[in-house]
DNA sequence: CCGGAGACCTGATAGC
DNA sequence: TGCTATCAGGTCTCCG
């Protein structure tokens, strides 16, 4: 469901709303959130109950509050997942699998119907993530050098987490339409000016989902509970058949057999 | 090691 | 109105 934008946009509401507030006790639903690894309640215990919120951090896709040193959890929302900060009073919705209470009688609750997510006390994945695509080190030769290496699909690296971070189905395709490149264009082909126009348009794309507090589609709301606003600026995402945002151009597409939508405009975005 | 396919889940919606 | 099939903001793992 999540990628940077929305996960982001929670973190900017989190923060302040945490820092400093005391776990008093978790609670977990005894569903094991993602294959092969259960939630480890004892481990997130040790990780908070009695510690107060130093931080709320993102990385990647991935939201890291940071208690006293050296404690912290991590949560990764998946497909489907919620973390939502509401009044313990307020009634608990079905998929709940993990609550921190905390002072002030609330609450910060995980909720996720698929399962796809993450609650734990550490993550090993985090050490593999790539570049966040706002990280000033993400030069244009260095995109260009991490774009070389691999012989996939140039959306195919956007979605991969080991080069640039933070991309998922919607910015990828969002991103190509503004740098006009095609989703099938071999990665390893761009040269430097164009990998260089599609850090751009990454950046260009997360900075107006991000003004628009993410893009709900389904899924997703922030940590009050709020939606996005950024699914009416979408230029080609889930809009096959519309005409291309660019005047006079061509019509939106998605491409068929490919397992995740890949939306794009035939006209404007050329291998 | 790389890349592709399938797996993991539930729920909403489209089509018959 | 049901029923079934398809699809969904993500990653992992298992093959070749």
């Amino acid at each position: 469901m999540p990628e940077l934008p929305e996960v982001e946009t929670i973190r900017r509401e989190l923060e302040p709303a945490l820092l400093g507030t005391r776990v008093r006790s978790v609670w977990t639903s005894g569903f094991a959130l993602r294959l092969g690894r259960p939630v480890d309640r004892d481990a997130l215990v040790a990780a908070c109950v009695g510690h107060r919120v130093r931080a709320v951090l993102r990385r990647a896709k991935y939201l890291v509050i940071e208690f006293d040193e050296p404690h912290r959890i991590v949560v990764h929302l998946g497909m489907s997942g919620r973390l939502l900060l509401v009044d313990a009073r307020t009634p608990r919705p079905a998929h709940t699998h993990v609550v921190f209470a905390l002072d002030g009688a609330r609450e910060l609750r995980y909720v996720d119907p698929r399962r796809f997510g993450l609650v734990a006390a550490d993550a090993p994945e985090l050490a593999a993530l790539g570049l966040d695509p706002f990280d000033p080190a993400l030069t244009g030769e260095r995109m260009h050098k991490l774009t070389r290496a691999t012989r996939r699909a140039v959306k195919e690296f956007l979605l991969d987490q080991r080069g640039v971070v933070g991309v998922g189905n919607i910015y990828a395709c969002e991103a190509l339409h503004v740098a006009r490149i095609h989703p099938k264009t071999p990665a390893s082909r761009l040269s430097r000016a164009r990998a260089t126009v599609l850090r751009d348009a990454i950046r260009a794309v997360l900075t107006q989902g991000l003004a628009n507090r993410g893009t709900t589609l389904r899924d997703y709301v922030s940590a009050g509970g709020a939606i996005g606003d950024n699914q009416s600026h979408l230029r080609v995402y889930d809009r096959a058949g519309r005409p291309c945002p660019r005047p006079g151009c061509g019509q939106v597409r998605r491409l068929p057999n490919q397992a995740r939508g890949t939306f794009y405009c035939p006209r404007c975005q050329c291998r």
